[in-house]
DNA sequence: TGCATTTTTGAACACTGTTCAATATATTTG
DNA sequence: CAAATATATTGAACAGTGTTCAAAAATGCA
């Protein structure tokens, strides 16, 4: 029965379709004004037919968070060019942080909105963020062991790093950082993010 | 004429009612949630009301972060008892925290949403954010000149520190740390938060 | 009391996410 | 091929949203 079979195919692509309207239209006017009537309208199909392939709107949402990591792991993974640890540390806050400024719709379903975590299991785990998590622990840890950061539990500089970083970027996309000059805004967290982890090197042994 | 002035105080009481009604429902049912029609039946006034008294919903939710900004502003002020500037610098962060997870919606209200500060004229300052700032950052001054923390500009110092905190408190809040046992996150939190400022300390001098 | 102002109202408009009986299309069976 | 079945799609309906504005109610003044 090859029939079944292009059944499931054509779900599969009209999903698909969906999830590609969806990208468009919320790229295009941000996540306050995607509706589901407006994906519906972009691939000429009623909104009805967006809930037979989506429980809701935060399935569609966690969906392209998904597809938003894995370009944040791409981006991430070209620092392993770095043959030392710590200049991979300093390469993936640097790309981090252009991801965000570069993508701040996806930045923002990965790390700040709520709607994308609604839908998954209470119970499960937040894959998506634990990879990329990890990616960097892992490079932190061996920073570590070659003596090139000081010894602080991984876990600490991990979330610290982490959190400055995205504290950073959250309160420039938030507007935040309203009051100081816009133009040296960006230079002044990109330098933050150096002069920290400069903090955080072992110091020159004698 | 003591009708006039009557008749204006009276307005500014009702104003005051529709911030009131709007506090207690935002704060029971959270910013996604509180409707003006919530606000109207709360205070028994019809939603068109409330629409004499305000431009709009940004209007409120900025009044509403106004009040949230004394109530941070009291709680930093407090970390004067502390002599040393280091030691306030520290207990700053502390409360910031504190404040933060106490206070969740107010917080998000007042550094991650987007609603108050559509309400700001865009040539304006953002005098809130501003004032809890350059108090954070006249006491850095102070400690770097006091020669406790190192010598880093000061404008940096500020933000790295600020995004750190910010970080830390809104990846929580959004729950982006779910995946960390959930009982230890926030001592990782305050940990993270000393560990990161003790780097930024002077080392004992020869 | 009658008139003029001011204040308050709530229906109406254009949206939102979501559901579900009805329709249309496609496949299988007789 | 035609009828019956199964699947896919639809769009009206529901309850909600922010906001507007003509009409109604309340108040002040002569």
């Amino acid at each position: 029965m090859g029939i079944s079979e292009r059944k499931e195919r054509e779900k599969a692509e009209l999903r698909q379709l969906i999830l590609e309207g969806a990208m468009e239209v919320f790229l295009e006017v941000g996540f306050e004004n995607t509706s589901i009537r407006k994906i519906a309208e972009r691939i000429e199909y009623s909104p009805g037919t967006i809930y037979v392939y989506f429980k809701d709107k935060d399935e569609i949402l966690h969906e392209l968070h998904h597809t938003a990591f894995d370009r944040l792991m791409e981006v991430m993974e070209k620092t392993a060019v770095h043959a030392e640890p710590i200049d991979q540390v300093y390469a993936i806050g640097e790309n981090y942080i252009t991801f965000a400024l570069e993508n701040p719709q996806l930045y923002e379903l990965m790390f700040v909105l709520r709607a994308p975590m609604k839908a998954i299991n209470p119970e499960c785990e937040w894959e998506d963020g634990w990879r990329t998590y990890n990616y960097f622990k892992s490079v932190l840890i061996k920073a570590v062991e070659k003596g090139q950061l000081k010894l602080v539990d991984p876990e600490v500089l991990c979330v610290t790093f982490w959190a400055a970083v995205h504290g950073l970027v959250t309160l420039y996309l938030r507007e935040r950082f309203h009051n100081l000059p816009q133009d040296q805004v960006e230079p002044l967290m990109r330098h933050s993010l150096r002069e920290l982890v400069k903090q955080y090197q072992s110091p020159p042994n004698h």
